[in-house]
DNA sequence: TTCCAAATGTGATCTATATCACTTTAAAGA
DNA sequence: TCTTTAAAGTGATATAGATCACATTTGGAA
């Protein structure tokens, strides 16, 4: 059996064992225990993480001290604080493991090194944007249109693992709820 | 004084007289009234519209009837159902001139062979596509985090001109608020 | 200029959700 | 295993915003 990061791009292009072995020399693994955190808000992010396996949340704190959570992330998704990493400013948020996890990282540099030496690769992170960006549109689409307990549902049905793995409160943040009303949604 | 179009993909990549022709020559020019369409729910969208002169929205009318905008456009913005678009399926959201329009399209072939055809083209719509993604997740995050007026004022501080050019029962359905509510946030 | 439709403002009421306070349950360390 | 901490449930209350109803203003179209 492949490589899981290999049978993931080979979801969008196909890859010679060359090209993979290519490609993964540009990545580094890396494990993180829960609660241990890979990017910390004010950082400039320069690494994209691969989730081999485990789990992650992106949030951020605001003024209150009130965490909304922007991006959960399990096995084969990819994370990082992506504005700070396009455009090398400061993150606004960060990211904590929520269980033990193990990782793939690329740097910045090797991205765009690897995405100027490999065509292939270009076009896969051209499309993986392109259906980032389709997913973003769609939860602003269910923000503005649906009710506390659909997005609740919607979620539930989308990403049922999520709720044996993350606690309430998580998904709360996520769903831009209080933990209180995300538990009284159950009875 | 150079083409607008031109100008716009300057800001990204430079581009010489040639290469900007030859951009343009995949471009079609038309002209809208306001409160005609230019995509329609349910259609397969093959067209990216840039907008030379007007103001459009791109919407979704939700099973109450509800309208929920998602875009407005005016002036060297981009505008299209981008789900749609990229994964050629029905399209969700139609899209309206909100005044009369005049737009630059793209075919979706077009912008498959200019991609293929002109590296510098493919760099600068993954670069757009970056900046889109980022945007959305800044808006999911202000849809999180801050109260309506706050939502209200960020808007009316990043773009004053919309507030001379879109009736106000707009800003209520970009914001998810209704148009009452904002109404009494200038009160 | 007149007339009609759309947009906007505003009062009254209803409802979903936040917030606060406390209890119960579960999980993680020591 | 015991102890501490985190998570989850639930009642009471406050509040932002939705909804309904109607008045007023504005902008086009005839």
């Amino acid at each position: 059996m492949s490589h899981p990061l290999r049978q993931h791009i080979e979801e969008i292009i196909s890859l010679t064992d060359e090209e993979f072995d290519f490609i993964l020399s540009h990545f580094t693994e890396i494990k993180k225990r829960k609660h241990q955190y890979v990017v910390q808000e004010g950082e400039i992010v320069n690494k994209e993480y691969w989730i081999v396996k485990g789990c992650l949340k992106s949030y951020f704190l605001d003024v209150n001290g009130k965490e909304h959570i922007i991006q959960f992330g399990m096995e084969n998704w990819w994370i990082t604080d992506y504005e700070s990493f396009v455009k090398q400013i400061a993150s606004k948020t960060s990211i904590d493991c929520i269980e033990d996890s193990e990782l793939l990282y690329i740097t910045y540099e090797n991205r765009d090194k690897l995405t100027a030496e490999m065509h292939k690769m270009e076009r896969f992170w051209a499309k993986k944007s392109k259906m980032g960006r389709i997913a973003l549109q769609n939860r602003i689409l269910s923000l503005l249109q649906n009710s506390t307990k659909e997005r609740y549902e919607l979620l539930l049905q989308q990403y049922p693992k999520l709720f044996q793995r993350v606690p309430k409160k998580m998904i709360a943040a996520y769903l831009g709820v209080s933990r209180e009303t995300l538990s009284r949604l159950n009875s």
